[in-house]
DNA sequence: GGCGGACGGTTCGTAGGGCGAACCGTGAGG
DNA sequence: CCTCACGGTTCGCCCTACGAACCGTCCGCC
């Protein structure tokens, strides 16, 4: 009653309320392009390279079996396909599609620029701060690549021929 | 290939991957209480005060028929209660029971706590900088209160006793 | 060389989440 | 009064997530 509702928020109130801001962006964005959340995901982490249902399930959080679920919808969307592991026999490589690719490019432009906007509010020098503190939280808690730095990646997922990273 | 790879992160990924990582926080930290994330948010909000389903609808940012379902499953776990609403009998008071407003005291916590620890890498400086600057993306887009300070809520909280703040 | 265990993935059943459309009763304004 | 807006619920559909059980391949070890 006498500190508060002046506008200070606290630093775990900051990060959680801003959390469900980001969360309503990506559900948004998604939404426009015919997605789910998690699909989104999904084709966010695969722009950077094909990745094995294990790996998936491990830098998204999920158990095996929800992964099968979520990457069977999305290569029934045509989005995302199922190569096979060449040096495994029953391992698969889940990869984009060109139609996925293209999509997830668009989803990601658009994220991008949603979320951007969210910042509008700020300075250029402090949204520099802001991406500087909150890329130490991600760096320190090692979070993983579930959405590229914006020139990343175009590399390596650039096309079906053969690449085989790993 | 040049100014990259040196660990500084653009804001749009940095806000992206931190939000990855308090959603992970939620749902852990929800697991452990037998909450999914969505009924430990809904038990967040309802520390405050009770609200009506429209306007947990609107906070929340779910369709009313979506409310209809997440209150029925977690008024079935005795953690909340529909009340008549006194002057519109139409419309519907939830709120936490007892029971609930133990837990969500004790969920909040246990996020808190673990939010926190995301931050530990963080000098107290640079937490009260991230504060106010997350803070400010909070304000401007007028994310509602999904997430309490930590002291407010506990009054008008407080109990069953036909307590009626509008 | 073969055997057994670890490993990569899928299947199945269960439960929760989210939506739009249709519906119902009450409130409120003409 | 009568109508219409409003607060909520119901229904049917699909997506998400999990653990347990399962299957085939790989690999280390004797």
């Amino acid at each position: 009653m006498d500190k508060h509702e002046d506008g200070r928020i606290g630093i775990v109130p900051a990060l959680v309320r801003s959390t469900f801001l980001v969360n309503a962006v990506y559900a948004e964005s998604g939404r426009e392009y015919g997605l789910t959340p998690q699909q989104g995901q999904l084709l966010c982490v695969l722009m950077a390279q094909p990745y094995g249902m294990s790996e998936l399930g491990a830098m998204l959080g999920l158990a095996k079996s929800s992964l099968t679920g979520l990457v069977d919808r999305t290569e029934r969307n045509g989005l995302v396909r199922r190569d096979p592991d060449p040096r495994d026999t029953r391992a698969v490589r889940v990869a984009l599609t060109a139609r996925g690719s293209g999509l997830a490019a668009e989803f990601y432009a658009e994220t991008t620029r949603r979320v951007e906007k969210l910042t509008a509010g700020l300075a250029a020098a402090e949204r520099d701060a802001l991406a500087g503190l909150l890329g130490r939280i991600v760096l320190d808690n090692k979070v993983p690549v579930v959405f590229l730095e914006p020139d990343e990646g175009t590399l390596t997922a650039r096309e079906d021929e053969g690449r085989d990273i790993r």
